[in-house]
RNA sequence: GCCCUCGUGGCGGAAUUGGUAGACGCGACGGAUUCAAAAUCCGUUGCCUUCACGGGCGUGCCAGUUCGAGUCUGGCCGAGGGCACCA
């Protein structure tokens, strides 16, 4: 018996695949209902990880599973092939990002070929491709016209010695990542796409998305974050000119008398003005700007403040003073950039209150406590209770002291009922060459002047450098210089590209079709959109699938798309990890350059003197280098082997820990189903006429025969629900199983060959959507003369699916003592008559009395005594 | 710091609606085959206790709800994802 080559078996079975055109998506009237399942689509980084070919697999998985059900599936693939990379490879390799970023999309295409991926290959396009971003470029000119676009002022990070902008990542501990120099901000005037405007939409929409994973809506809520509450306005006492009120937001006004301080953001304008005379400030508000623009740095930073001199009234009592401090912890973006602080119930208020000595009164009581000895130690009280020290407000709860403050501020005019959101418009603009040009034209005269559609793409220069700081598209003269479409005077280009979240915000929806002279084709995207099943990481969780959202109700309102929610289902896969390696003096090693020693230690390769330290397990990246790559494991084992190992055992939106056991443990599965298909393979010959009808009846006869076909299509409609669920990891345990079963059932002599080799068909048709190679080749030899790819799933007999006779659990005071074997149909009566006859029943209940029965059907059976 | 998720044998995990905890796989151990090894096949395998029958314990920790909790509630500990210019 020969064991199986997938390095034989793999390349034919993709040839063959694509010269018969298996996987090209039917056009958009062809009749069958459509199933749209798309992965997010790769960066061209270089070469696939494990986390793509996890990705792809599981989107493989559905896009075969929902071809042989019958769907007209469009399965595509595209590179979001814009962003800093690129350009950080243009500076440390010379070559242009172009060139880099095309040649890594040749490299990662025949590595994802290499997977035996049922991608329709003819739709494949990059977003840096000027085919696609002409479109997005046209787009953006309809968004401008619908009101969509705003032009104004925000912060970036500034790294004064590369004269250039700092993404978050690139700012590390306060200093740009390659010249260490201190981050500064700076203010620039930039695009906005005004999101803002769909933050109720947004929120309220999340409920209709109900295959969307819980977590997910609910951390896009958070985000979105609604929030009832009350802009207020305090009278400021020593404030510069222009500055004598302070707008606060607040979501506690019902606290208002436990009011101690006020805060401002470093960024907020009377800041600013400080700044300009005020020396310690300016040098508190540098300090500030040193932590970047990272939310989550300015809020674990401790929290520090620098008092202003300035004095505010409160709303409710013109003659208590509150000292106005700026404040690192109150963020200009969200609400006015102002706060009233009450430390006895907000916690950050109460840290920075006991830092600089300012008072805290509590205004809520909690149940239970003394209003005379009530004090607040080191935790801000964020519960429910009755108001005390509050005048008016006293003993009401914290929610009617709310309405109550609120109307008595309105009709004192201090403040006004406000509801807010902390989604924040989405700034696009980008100061970096490889990005999709905003078409956008600078003149002195006009202004800002849309690039005429039909000069449209504004495309990037080629010939540019990267050996010198800040944007190659600012400083190309040549690129920049051009006439206004508006006067045809002199005018300047917009230098700015795109975010490149942009890009990705509708690729989905050029998928369904590549037309020429459109963004979209009104035809195909009714048909194939809305995605039927998006996968991707769950840290696109919050950015992109929220921006896609907000990006197809746009395109809605300019007509490019009839719909609001692009992504129907979404599943979130985990991560794939591994142990990382390290040598004694702390250097990173790849698990390739590790081996074992018969004793199990880990020592380097290339020196076996050298032990190696194993560390935690994580995420494979680059940095740590505990990557395996792809392409060695398809080389050694096959595609099969990859896909099969990265579909079982963990749930495929938890973590999978990536193992070399685990891995040959595939392999060696791989084996074992083509040696039980091959040495069964040829006394089923016979039976040659029935090759392409193994969906007909097969009628068991002897018992054996009846076990067996009652096995198979269990498993056969346990794996089609497990495949419907995504629950991939279940449905390999059920192959496990079942090919277990046929092998035991096919040395058995009772066992006839129809229903045998209905059982292998069947285990290999469900097998084929996770190691399609190794299936076909199996399909083949079992003598079948159709491909399996164009093979249609069956459907489980039902007769045979329920059991006559159940075992059931018998529990005495919730414990189990007994199993007991009933008919499954029988009533309360007949199993507690069963039950009460079983000897270790009698044993457990003894001499007591059973004071309550509960029975629950097929399930369960419980004697309290 | 804030939001979200996860925690079950030696390991990955199963248990679909609150109803038999540990399916399936890996590893380990024992056996068969082999001159030998690899591969393969068969069997055992949560922990403690018992000669055995059996009994007890057990899903990160502490409480609670329930006839019954891995599953629900509250608190705590640990790990991970996101935090708006990484993609």
């Amino acid at each position: 018996m020969s064991s199986y080559e997938p390095q034989t078996h793999e390349p034919n079975w993709q040839k063959i695949w694509d010269a018969e055109n298996c996987f090209a998506a039917g056009a958009a009237d062809d009749g069958r209902e459509k199933y749209y399942v798309l992965e997010m689509f790769p960066y061209p980084s270089g070469r696939i990880h494990m986390g793509h070919v996890r990705n792809y697999t599981m989107g493989d998985v559905i896009a075969r599973f929902r071809m042989a059900q019958g769907y007209n599936v469009l399965h595509p693939m595209g590179w979001d092939a814009f962003g800093m990379p690129a350009e950080n490879a243009a500076m440390e390799k010379n070559v242009h990002p172009r060139d880099w970023t095309y040649q890594n999309i040749d490299t990662m295409r025949d590595q994802l070929k290499s997977m035996g991926l049922a991608i329709d290959w003819s739709r494949e396009f990059a977003t840096c491709d000027p085919t696609y971003y002409k479109h997005e470029q046209a787009m953006f000119l309809d968004f401008l016209e619908a009101g969509l676009v705003e032009r104004r002022e925000s912060i970036v990070n500034w790294d004064p010695v590369d004269q250039t902008v700092l993404a978050n990542e690139q700012v590390i501990d306060g200093r740009g990542w390659r010249s260490g120099a201190p981050v500064e901000q700076k203010n620039l005037t930039q695009w906005f796409l005004k999101i803002s405007d769909y933050s109720e939409e947004l929120l309220n929409d999340l409920e209709g998305l109900t295959r969307w994973p819980e977590n997910v809506r609910l951390m896009q809520k958070n985000w979105i974050g609604r929030s009832e509450g009350m802009e207020l306005r305090f009278d400021l006492k020593g404030a510069p000119e222009g500055f004598e009120h302070l707008d606060i937001y607040t979501t506690r006004p019902d606290t208002l008398y436990g009011a101690s301080f006020c805060a401002i953001s470093p960024d907020h304008p009377l800041a600013r003005k400080l700044a300009e005379t005020n020396e310690e400030m300016a040098a508190f508000l540098t300090e500030c700007a040193q932590r970047g623009t990272s939310e989550a740095d300015i809020e674990a930073a401790e929290k520090k403040g620098v008092f202003t001199n300035i004095q505010a009234s409160h709303p409710l009592d013109d003659s208590w003073m509150l000292p106005v401090y700026v404040a690192n912890f109150v963020l200009m973006e969200y609400g006015t950039g102002a706060v009233y602080a009450c430390p006895a119930h907000d916690q950050r208020d109460l840290d920075f209150a006991r830092k600089y000595d300012l008072p805290v009164i509590p205004v809520v009581l909690p149940e239970g406590a003394a209003a005379e000895d009530y004090e607040i130690e080191n935790d801000a009280f964020i519960g429910d209770g009755k108001m005390i020290n509050s005048d008016f407000m006293n003993g009401l709860t914290p929610a009617a002291a709310f309405q109550a403050v609120a109307e008595k501020l309105e009709t004192l005019g201090r403040g006004k009922r406000k509801t807010n959101y902390r989604l924040r418009d989405w700034g696009v603009s980008r100061q970096r060459y490889w990005g999709c040009p905003i078409p956008i034209v600078h003149c002195g005269s006009c202004g800002v002047v849309p690039v005429a559609k039909s000069d449209l793409p504004v495309t990037l220069p080629e010939d540019v450098s990267f050996d010198k700081p800040g944007n190659p598209l600012d400083r190309d003269i040549d690129w920049k210089t051009t006439t206004c479409p508006s006067c045809g005077g002199d005018a300047q280009r917009e230098t700015d590209t795109f975010d490149t979240f942009i890009d990705s915000s509708w690729y989905y929806a050029r998928f369904t079709e590549l037309c020429e002279n459109s963004a979209t084709d009104a035809k195909s995207v009714a048909y194939w959109l809305p995605v039927d099943q998006y996968i991707g990481g769950i840290e696109h969780a919050i950015l992109h699938l929220l921006y896609s959202r907000f990006y197809a109700r746009a395109m809605e309102k300019t007509g490019h798309l009839h719909l609001k929610e692009p992504f129907a289902g979404l599943f979130t896969q985990g991560m794939v990890i591994h142990e990382t390696f390290s040598t004694p003096d702390k250097i990173f090693v790849t698990p390739d350059e590790v081996t074992q020693t018969e004793d199990g230690q880990h020592v380097l390769k290339s020196d076996m003197s050298v032990a190696i330290n194993v560390g935690p397990v994580e995420k494979m990246s680059k940095s740590k280098k505990n990557v395996v790559d792809p392409t060695n494991i398809i080389a050694k084992y096959g595609a099969d082997t990859a896909r099969w190992f990265m579909l079982s055992d963990s749930p495929p939106e938890r973590d999978v820990h990536w193992t070399d056991a685990g891995v040959e443990g595939a392999y060696r599965f791989i084996q074992r189903l083509w040696r039980l298909v091959d040495s069964h393979a040829d006394q089923l010959s016979t039976l040659a006429n029935l090759a392409d009808k193994h969906e007909q009846a097969v009628h068991p006869q002897s018992e054996a025969d009846k076990a067996l076909y009652k096995t198979v299509h269990q498993a056969l409609a346990a794996t089609t629900d497990d495949l419907n669920r995504l629950a991939f990891n279940k449905a390999v345990a059920r192959i496990y199983e079942l090919s277990n079963a046929l092998s035991s059932a096919a040395t058995n002599d009772g066992i006839s060959k129809p229903v045998l080799f209905q059982g292998l068909s069947y285990l290999i048709i469900m097998a084929g959507p996770m190691i399609p190679h190794l299936a076909e080749t199996c399909w083949q030899r079992l003598g079948h003369q159709q491909i399996l790819a164009k093979t249609k799933w069956p459907v489980a007999d039902d007769a045979v699916l329920m059991d006559d006779v159940i075992t059931l659990p018998v529990q005495v005071n919730g414990k189990k003592r007994a199993e007991i074997e009933a008919p499954a149909d029988a009533g309360e009566d007949d199993i507690k008559t069963l039950a009460l006859a079983d000897e270790r029943v009698i044993k457990a209940i003894a001499d007591k009395d059973i004071r309550k029965f509960i029975f629950v059907p097929g399930k369960i059976i419980n004697f309290v005594v």
